[in-house]
DNA sequence: TTAATTATTGCGGTTTTGTGCAGTTATTCG
DNA sequence: CGAATAACTGCACAAAACCGCAATAATTAA
């Protein structure tokens, strides 16, 4: 098994259980416990996992205790959340993913704002919720403690009996060549849907995560119609987006 | 259970009814006394909560002049969750309705209680969502903003394709001769087919809404097999429930 | 292709950490 | 005050982390 294998598998399994147990995952992949702890070691350095003592635990699991510290580059997010929210009219039925770029953008909206909105991530219903006029449709299915999303098959066909207006993907990977990437597997699929499932496709991220890549892929350039960046659209980084015909704000 | 998860538990405990117990810790989580003094003594050196002889209480307990307003009911949910909770075995699949009890009964879950939670309320989902064992499923539809629960024909066709071992409803009013009623037309629906979907159908009120009535018919008192609130068992209100071949708990 | 270089992995020995236990001291409460 | 309970102390033991090194695999250079 590859190194870049293994620790995709690990990265799965502390995504999908919340912990792993490094004397666990050495009797599963059949590695020293050592091999195992410097995977952890070099995943917890790039960030993806909290190591710990006896294995790891993901990083969205701590979010839930320390809840309300520092958000990860919450201003950006915020610039995002408002373009975003100005494109949304009253009467659209708008489809939406999970992350934290979303749930600004779900603050965002404005009190009066007649919509409805789809969606199987808990924290974008909670807020959602909040707002007096909006309509708020939840998917079901098993719960990804993680991602705090309904994942599955059942969620999967659910929405794919939906025509929505919009589409917002918070998406962790763009690349020009390769399109948007995941590494949840499961998440990808979602989002697959979710794009094919709607008039129009709009892609929020943070500048960082521009021409970067994660290894599951979700869909093309070309399936995308609007990309949402924190940077003012004439940013050079945006240039190869624009003349790749995606409409950039 | 690992350190970390371990301390992240007892942080939520401490969050959540605003103090723990080491002894209580200690035997829901299943390690010694002094392991469970020591995570306190550490995350009282961290600042997160306050140690006092014989547990912890949390740091915005202090803060809030002490308001003894709804606290007696919240006591009196608490021992009807304590009840509830006991009746879960590993591996069962557990139906919920909504609301407050309901809620502190997913407080009350052990954390080694290895089960599969299925609801439409969104407060219960997060719950569920925090306990290291729970598999959480979401019954997805149009989402009732003041119940917090999923409700509607997509919600009720999802519950019927299940089977589930127990069913835990929180109830709002139960008679002798017309059984338990409620005062939502399409929260009635749902809890009628969660009743048809479960082995065993548990009720949880506190003993105030015992012998009241509200207009929407549920189910009869032959449709409960168990009925939980705060008195003992053998208190008087309750003797017609008994002789009615309820299990009183 | 072969040799040199680098990266990755496993292993033995040591150090650190986490946990429980026994005995002692401190605190609470009737 | 005195019994019960909790906290502290020191210690022992196991598990995990760490360190350096050698063997192997992969990559690059000649």
């Amino acid at each position: 098994m590859l190194k870049k294998e293994r620790q995709a598998y690990i990265l799965h399994q502390v995504n999908l259980h919340n912990k792993v147990l490094s004397s666990l995952l050495s009797h599963e992949i059949r590695v020293s416990e050592d091999t195992i702890r410097r995977d952890l070691q070099e995943l917890s350095e790039e960030g993806k996992l909290i190591k710990v003592h006896g294995g790891a635990l993901s990083h969205s699991f701590n979010d839930i205790t320390y809840s309300g510290l520092s958000v990860y580059s919450q201003d950006q997010k915020r610039i995002i959340a408002e373009k975003a929210a100005a494109l949304i009219q009253n009467g659209m039925f708008v489809l939406t993913s999970g992350g934290t770029t979303i749930i600004e953008m779900a603050r965002a909206l404005p009190p009066s704002l007649r919509a409805t909105f789809i969606s199987g991530s808990i924290p974008a219903i909670l807020e959602y919720m909040m707002h007096p006029n909006i309509e708020v449709i939840m998917i079901g299915d098993r719960v990804s403690k993680n991602a705090k999303i309904t994942i599955g098959a059942e969620a999967i066909a659910k929405i794919k009996n939906i025509n929505a207006d919009l589409c917002f993907l918070g998406i962790n990977a763009i690349d020009i060549k390769r399109g948007t990437t995941e590494n949840d597997w499961e998440i990808a699929q979602l989002k697959k849907i979710m794009i094919d499932s709607s008039q129009k496709v709009v892609c929020c991220t943070i500048s960082e995560k521009i021409n970067t890549l994660q290894p599951i892929h979700i869909c093309n350039i070309s399936d995308i119609d609007i990309l949402i960046t924190e940077l003012p659209p004439d940013s050079p980084v945006l240039k190869p987006y624009i003349d790749a015909g995606i409409q950039v704000l």
